[in-house]
DNA sequence: CTGGATCCAAAATGATACTG
DNA sequence: CAGTATCATTTTGGATCCAG
């Protein structure tokens, strides 16, 4: 359950920091999470997040755009229309992702209590 | 493979947010890896992560105190010493982690080289 | 409609010095 | 040894204006 002996956790050069430094922005696993679904267009994908600032959101579909996980497609139509979708590596990571998420829902009342209890004894 | 509909993922009250920011931070899950094999001791995590601030380690272990992952254990010898174990919530986690980081670790390569070609597309 | 550019506020992290 | 406190710095995110 912790096989992790053999693998390279130097914080330089780590493998696994390219992957959680995605899910660490406020914004990217939500749309990895949109784009699992289906193809969005820009648009589509900034009134699926209501409170994303359009800046935010090139520049996460550009980060992931970048790492391979997501593609672009510009239709060349007037007015302009950019569809995003996931790439197989980016439908790949859905995987194990899920996983997590699952975890998540399934422990997070547990967590919140914990939490609570923490602050209470660290009131005094 | 994106059974993701059912689920809440509201920016607000988003249970998978108090997981994600564990992960996201630079540290925390680099001592879940390392508190997956065994208890440490503060000095030990530090020495085993060279570049860690002692602020941020402290911070770090905080954090996965408050929420239940880690426990803290105090010896009152002189000087005093400190051991931190996971919990069994900490512990069920490194399962649905481990998967994340076996993915990170098989397509890092490819995330590498989608990178490079990325930014060579770009440089023009 | 899509998104680049700029300016600014806020949060995260690091460096250093000090304490029980 | 295991922290806490403070300050400086870096990083991140948001607001706004502009352009193809």
């Amino acid at each position: 359950m912790a096989g992790f002996k053999g693998l390279d956790f130097d914080a330089a050069n780590c493998p696994v920091r390219d992957v959680l430094d995605h899910l660490a922005g406020k914004w990217t696993t939500l749309l990895l999470i949109m784009l699992a679904e289906r193809p969005h267009r820009f648009g589509e994908l900034r009134r699926g997040l209501p409170d994303i600032s359009q800046r935010m959101l090139t520049q996460s579909l550009r980060d992931l755009q970048r790492d391979g996980l997501v593609s672009r497609h510009v239709h060349p139509t007037v007015p302009p229309s950019v569809e995003y979708r996931l790439t197989a590596l980016g439908g790949s990571l859905l995987e194990p992702l899920a996983a997590l998420i699952t975890w998540a829902a399934d422990n997070h009342a547990t967590i919140r209590s914990a939490r609570e209890a923490f602050e209470q004894a660290t009131a005094a």
